[in-house]
DNA sequence: ATCTATTAATAAGA
DNA sequence: TTCTTATTAATAGAT
């Protein structure tokens, strides 16, 4: 077929070029990836897009996003339990007031568990219920605490190295902007704009290597697979 | 380097072969994977492996995997509260009798909520001062996350306000660069500035994220992290 | 803990 | 809801 062959020259006059000099391990499907990039004609649906982590406005995408991920987390922790021989409890409720629940072996006996560590063995007869609870609230806030203060180590030193980063890259002046008195929600603008340019820059860039080969235009059809499955105590209710 | 001229050839005749006649869309991506995969040496590393979906015996393997899924769930789980504005609570017990939770708003709050439901009204009466004391603290704490998520609302609205008047300055000048007078390598360096300051917005907004909610904790210092935290309780601890 | 290569999850659209 | 496609995200195994 000619349009095989079309992809084979481009494929091949692209491979020929000294980009791949400084091959990384995966310079394969880069270089693939890049190719089929190049003619915007070839992608025809649209693929799976990056988001932002905040709250979804778009009511309907919201529903089948909730249901998705509810979905993906149950299967998560099926498979921990399976794997790990581990005892998990998931209770969901959704933000249209109802409610969805995973357990292994169930969610009863995990809580169970769990509140029973929480607050303590509550004895019938002692004068000290009181302490018991408080002692359990203070030891599970501490190691609250302690988690917390690990990812801000963590996010500090994040922090740093990319500072020193970005010192050693000399940006331009152009693009230097006062980030420090921006809003969150400034940032997050700021950021799609960012995007925005990068694609457009990277566009060019691939515009100008295809105009030194030739002017290819093509388009694909093709098919793809998935698979699924899994079961457990997976229990669904509405109130 | 001849590493690379193998792989050259080793691309161009996989490519010449008569199996992309049936090419599929993402034709390019197989044939690379494959030929990466030919030559033994030139896989330097090992890659995921699939796994079988039972209980792991080699225990070395098996905690490593238990952190990491771990981890994987709650994020998830984090991902999920923070998209679609579900409450979601878990609860983990390693085989090795370590319990772990996570919680948004809390552990407490969902389980409560949920046991509610299953169990119907708790009684005031105040013939059982134990669960006095319970509800006490339970509606200590929940007061104190309810006081948080109601910053954070605050914060939301000022930030979407600001927004608008974001949007209605238009994109900054600076953005506006004359990208078809720039040449290739211009170009390059140019998307390495933007993946920068890209890098640096992001981290300047978790670290206002993580600031906001160090300020309004007041629990010695205690702090909240990750991209996609805001409030999300995430504790962990030993029993 | 880090790295790599692979599998799994999932955002959009129909 | 379910299917498809194209990407992003998670993670198994080795270092």
């Amino acid at each position: 077929m000619e349009e095989l062959e079309k992809r084979r020259q481009c494929l091949f006059q692209t491979c020929a070029r000294e980009e791949l000099a400084s091959a990384p391990q995966d310079w394969g499907v880069r270089l693939l990836k890049r190719i089929n990039f190049l003619p915007e004609t070839l992608n025809k649906g649209n693929g799976r897009c990056k988001i932002r982590m905040e709250k979804m406005e778009k009511q309907s995408n919201l529903q089948v996003t909730f249901s998705r991920r509810r979905d993906g987390l149950f299967k998560k922790a099926s498979e921990l339990s399976t794997l790990c021989d581990a005892q998990v409890a998931i209770v969901v409720f959704s933000p249209g007031k109802k409610v969805y629940s995973f357990g292994h072996p169930s969610v009863e006996m995990v809580t169970d568990r769990f509140l029973n560590l929480d607050a303590g063995i509550i004895d019938f007869d002692s004068d000290q219920p009181i302490k018991h609870q408080q002692e359990a609230n203070l030891s599970h806030l501490n190691a609250e605490l302690m988690h917390l203060e690990y990812q801000l180590e963590i996010e500090k030193k994040r922090g740093e190295e990319l500072d020193q980063a970005i010192k050693a890259m000399h940006v331009p002046d152009w693009l230097e902007v006062p980030i420090e008195q921006l809003t969150v929600k400034q940032l997050n603008t700021m950021k799609d704009a960012l995007d925005g340019l990068k694609k457009k820059v990277e566009k060019e860039v691939r515009l100008r290597k295809l105009s030194e080969l030739l002017s290819l235009s093509y388009y694909a059809g093709g098919s793809c697979s998935s698979d699924a499955g899994e079961g457990t105590s997976y229990s669904k209710g509405m109130y």
